[in-house]
DNA sequence: TAGCTTTGCGTAAAAAATACACAATAAATT
DNA sequence: AATTTATTGTGTATTTTTTACGCAAAGCTA
């Protein structure tokens, strides 16, 4: 569809830090979102998917589209400009990449390590960026991060936000820090504990994450069951 | 912009029921939303605000994006036959009302009497109807209508619902009920009054409404001051 | 073995949510 | 004028949830 496209926020959790993913623009120093656009007789989500899964290489997706963006002047054009020059784009296809846009954005949950991300004609790299620290990005992608972060806040209690981030086995304070980044703000460690184990959500397995210097925290998975019927409008938690 | 429209849910709230504008389709059975389109260079936004701003006759308006449609098939062929029929459009223009059409919904709240509703080419006069008992319409804006709902449940404490939708004064049953309608189930009564009044958001009048066969109930307003302070994310009143 | 760091666990206090009963008021009815 | 009907206004006790906080246990280091 003309002047219409998909941005992806992809998210990942990796290190204790929330993380995006963000592609490389060939021969400069700008990144930007991975995007898409959309076949005349396609969803507009069925076409998020489809760009997600081609980045990717993972067949099996959490998304969701969370705000479309539509300020007729979402770019720079000094910096539009730059980027056509760095790719070479002689002026009779130059004028494609200065037509207006408005992009319908998605966010998606996945683990970093299984993912493999693929280039397209305009990148040639990927950086796993934390949030909190974002590089220059072209346009409003910038913007879009954060507004996909707030909306990944709001959904944090009503989508299986914590299953598609952590890896399938993980401790307490991994996930307590998972909650403290997306919700910015510190929780009292053993509340935490206390009513995250009452939503009997989690599984204890019998075995501890290897640490360095203290003692070695257990390991737990979801009960995907039990979690996924916890989510909804009502289970706040408290925090 | 071609292919990309407005469609505008607009909420009000009267004797006890939460309304939508629909617009009746000349010569036709089947009400819609009213829509609209985008200039070349005008931002999303704006264009809503304007075509919402032409349909209501007000200058302020409180306006929301919430979601954007983009199914490959979000009409059904033989209900645009008939609406096209109905409008005694010639086949040579009828295909435009066949093409796929991506949407951006966005919810606005209004009070009812301070609207005028306008029609268009299209339509030929307007209902507010009970979102409880919506008539039949075109296309997706059954779903559309439901999902705004969803978002205005959701924007009760982050927005300033009951201040848009209600009169400038009103009693605490008419407040309360409004909650109910939103949230989608009852609310006791005297915790109601008091975790409402605890707020300090409302300067209760000497005045009461007149009523018939009962106590008469005190009329109170908003303190806007407050009351917009009071919103944000953490204002969750327990209900 | 002492020291450092982080995990695991329980209890007390404060705050919030819920449940609930009866008097007051206005109109309609007798 | 008294009675009935319907709805508003108010307070308190109970339960549930949230918050605050102290100390022992475990694993590594020195």
């Amino acid at each position: 569809m003309p002047q219409l496209s998909i941005d992806c926020v992809i998210f990942s959790y990796h290190e204790g830090k929330l993380k995006v993913l963000v592609l490389k623009i060939l021969h400069h120093e700008l990144r930007c979102l991975p995007s898409g656009f959309i076949f005349k007789d396609e969803d507009i989500d069925q076409a998020a998917l489809r760009n997600l899964k081609e980045r990717t290489g993972l067949e099996e997706l959490f998304l969701q589209q969370f705000h479309t963006f539509g300020k007729a002047k979402r770019y720079f054009p000094d910096q539009v400009q730059s980027i056509v020059d760095s790719l070479g784009i002689g002026p009779e296809h130059a004028q494609w990449f200065f037509q207006r846009f408005v992009t319908v954005g998605y966010y998606s949950l996945v683990r970093l390590e299984e993912v493999e991300p693929k280039v397209d004609l305009f990148t040639d790299g990927f950086d796993w960026v934390d949030v909190a620290a974002l590089p220059p990005l072209i346009m409003d992608h910038p913007e879009m991060i954060l507004k996909a972060k707030t909306f990944l806040k709001g959904a944090l209690h009503t989508q299986p936000v914590a299953l598609q981030l952590l890896p399938p086995s993980f401790t307490l304070p991994e996930l307590q820090r998972l909650y403290e980044i997306i919700l910015d703000r510190s929780i009292d460690r053993r509340n935490f504990r206390k009513k995250i184990l009452a939503t009997k959500t989690l599984i204890p397995l019998d075995q501890q994450r290897k640490t360095a210097g203290h003692r070695a925290p257990n390991l737990y998975q979801f009960d995907k069951e039990v979690y996924l019927n916890s989510l909804g409008e009502k289970s706040k938690l408290g925090f």
